[in-house]
DNA sequence: AGGCACGTCGCTCATCTGAGCAGTCGGCAT
DNA sequence: ATGCCGACTGCTCAGATGAGCGACGTGCCT
């Protein structure tokens, strides 16, 4: 931001080059046969005038989009996508729709007709559901059992059909709980014909849309219907995240419990197979959740809002 | 300005490559190998992001000079040196001191051990001379006799010779008024040694600084010292411009008036030989002048002010 | 089905560009 | 004077880049 001592007619003349490479697009020899002056020259005072920020380059957008924000998560967590939805809102419900809406924009926009589709089960999966436009004849797998929310319209089996029958798609799904009181019950539920059926087409699944949920009160609807010994025996645990039913900790690592065996859903390995997971979280108070489920590597794409991912990239 | 339409996925792509390009200063190549993309579409997208005006580049000086101005002032009328000083006032005299330290700046910056400087008169000249720093040797020629000013403190004479002394150059000075009452007296005059003595140095001269003016009541020393009927026949010349004492028409086109055979100082030829003319303008008023005096090619440097220069450039 | 129009993609080739290097000049102390 | 130092200049050469072109795929109309 210094400058050594520059006169008028330097400044000018830096300006000028400037002006007439950067924004004209004139190459420098060209320049450098106007001015009188060696291409070597001009491409000297081109360099000063960016490193003295005589010129400054700016990447803004008009629009609901942060795309300086995306261009930088995306970057730093080797993603994808990602969408920054520029919103000053804060309350859960209309940030839910606005996120909801730009991810269904991003998956209209990214899917082809070879993808099959998976859904776990979230508000925010949700609200996208609602904001979709019919896909090319996809498929769509559901990757996780139902579960009742106080004011949950939908369960995750509705989603998954809605989706699928808008999109002219086959739609795989299962009538299970995601949780069931023992580790029994659970194996013989995914024993069923219906449920292995769905599960076998986890394999297939190339891209697909979660939450995350952050391991405290009301940051995770895993959390607020898990029974108190759960909850603490996570948090013993260090569990730190949960993407729609798989547990990380802090460092985005995997943490195996015992609760995962009473459910039914798709498990760590099945979820890091899939090459695109999108994930759509909100809240400020998940940041530290969002860097988990980024570090684990398990996320291909991001849809959040500002103040997010600004606390998620202000440390990293 | 417009998009197409695009997806939030390309928005952020191209975000993200223009990021990596322009601010970053990576190659396209790295960056398309980085991103699985041809260089091509790198080079596209790119492209895109700068049209459609997601990129900006924009060049700004935090300053007392408008660089942007200047460098288009200096591309339009090519300009040698051009320096926009971007100041708020518009009363003439605090201008007057503004554009002569900045005048007096160029100067410095520009002239060389081997330059000859001319000054004419005008009261932008004197207040640049007040604040050169020592020149480098340089010799001093006087342009045009003296014009007595209500309140002017120095006259040509005086400024030619205060510039040369602290220098340490010689000073060409004549004693001779600007303008007689007829012609026979004017040849006289120029036949006087020291008179042709000076003269005899214009061909030498390398870099000149003068006013101008415009020719109304009140935007031209010499109009105002003029007497009516000289000012009414110049009117009828189409005289819109003097720049120390030489006349040009609204489109820069010299107009040879019966008043300039009454003048000792430097006329239209002698002027055109000068490799560089720096004025200094200043008031919004004068709009036409400058303007008439950039098209005449007489013009090598411009030194004025933010107000002025856009009306300059405005329409053109 | 075939043909047409359009848009997209990546190639070639000539040009542009940057990194690093050697020559030149002025200032300065010896 | 003489020789050194640092700043600045323009060169070489290899790598990066842009303009223009044909190939390909897609959708649409006949």
């Amino acid at each position: 931001m210094d400058q050594g001592f520059t006169g008028p007619a330097h400044l000018v003349l830096m300006a000028s080059l400037a002006r007439g490479h950067l924004i004209q697009g004139r190459s420098k020899i060209e320049l450098a046969a106007e001015f009188g002056l060696s291409r070597f020259k001009v491409a000297r005072l081109i360099d000063e005038a960016r490193d003295s920020g005589l010129v400054r380059i700016e990447i803004r957008h008009h629009g609901a989009i942060d795309v300086d924000l995306s261009a930088r998560l995306a970057e730093r967590y080797e993603l994808t996508h990602s969408v920054v939805v520029d919103t000053p809102e804060d309350d859960a419900a209309s940030l839910r729709e606005h996120l909801g809406r730009a991810a269904a924009e991003l998956l209209n926009e990214v899917i082809t007709a070879k993808d099959v589709l998976g859904l776990a089960w979230a508000r925010a999966v949700s609200a996208m559901a609602r904001s979709l436009r019919p896909l090319p004849g996809t498929p769509v797998v559901q990757l996780t059992g139902a579960l009742t929310v106080p004011g949950g319209r939908d369960t995750s089996v509705d989603v998954v059909r809605e989706v699928a029958s808008s999109s002219g798609g086959t739609a795989h799904v299962f009538y299970a709980p995601f949780t069931v009181p023992d580790a029994a019950t659970a194996r013989a539920l995914r024993q069923q014909p219906e449920v292995a059926r769905a599960f076998g087409r986890l394999p297939s699944v190339t891209k697909a849309v979660a939450g995350i949920g952050l391991w405290e009160p009301g940051q995770s609807t895993l959390y607020d219907a898990s029974s108190e010994s759960d909850r603490q025996e996570l948090h013993r645990l260090g569990v730190c995240a949960d993407v729609s039913g798989v547990f990380l900790d802090i460092d985005g690592r995997p943490v195996h419990t015992e609760l995962a065996e009473r459910m039914i859903g798709i498990d760590y390995a099945q979820m890091r197979a899939i090459p695109e997971l999108i994930a759509i979280p909100y809240g400020v108070a998940k940041a530290p959740a969002v860097r988990a489920a980024l570090r684990s590597g398990l996320v291909g794409g991001l849809v959040t809002h500002t103040a997010l991912a600004r606390l998620v990239l202000d440390d990293g």
